[in-house]
DNA sequence: ACAGTCGTGAACGATTGGGTTAACTATTAC
DNA sequence: GTAATAGTTAACCCAATCGTTCACGACTGT
């Protein structure tokens, strides 16, 4: 069973990639515009831009009035399900803690 | 200037960590136990555990009545940057639709 | 038709990352 | 004391990954 985050964590854990995404906050950009504001080639930026696509970080579209350009847009699914990912992880802590505690009151410090 | 959660992002790509996160998720383990959980050798481990250990997701304390044996626990500041930032991205949504919305409105639909 | 642009694909080299086995240290048990 | 255990470190190998350059197909403008 594999969780849904992984393709995303691993997609998010390339500076390049993440530095995409947070481009791609402001608003979509063309994939050229992309490649000058991460300042790296094309062809290496139209790979990131392929390994984003799949694990469904962003979506690609057409210009309609220039068919040659591919506009870029973040998708919301993946960031959703890393969240509750995260916030799953999160929720534990305060068991955890009692766990820790109950754990560490049952033994007695040993001798210095 | 390098995000904090580029680290997490890193550390969190790997399968056999992020399975390490979700075992610890429980309560602390020993490193041999963790080891033996995820079915992987313990030079293996041990040099995934000093990555976690490294980027702040888990923290390593010396167990009192043995002193070979290392337990592992969660910290939980990395998830809550990781989760920060994940809510950050995932502000700008609405904005971002409105962006798309209005942009697709002022150009018009290029002839077949 | 021709030149220029947008983006992708292919082939290469370099780097990184994870796994393995074999020492090695520190500690505990007998 | 010696033997056994917990965990790490070191040296090596293999696979995946990222960047580059070059070539290509698709499209646009003139």
């Amino acid at each position: 069973m594999k969780s849904s985050v992984d393709g995303t964590l691993a997609a998010l854990a390339d500076p390049t990639r993440r530095g995409v995404v947070e481009l791609l906050r402001k608003r979509p950009y063309r994939a050229s515009e992309i490649a000058d504001a991460m300042a790296t080639s094309r062809p290496a930026m139209s790979r990131h831009l392929r390994v984003l696509r799949k694990t469904g970080l962003v979506e690609e579209r057409e210009l309609p009035e220039d068919a040659r350009v591919r506009v870029y847009q973040l998708r919301q699914k993946p960031f959703a399900e890393l969240r509750s990912w995260v916030e799953e992880v999160e929720a534990l802590w305060t068991d955890q803690l009692q766990a820790f505690k109950a754990h560490a009151e049952q033994r007695r410090p040993r001798r210095p």
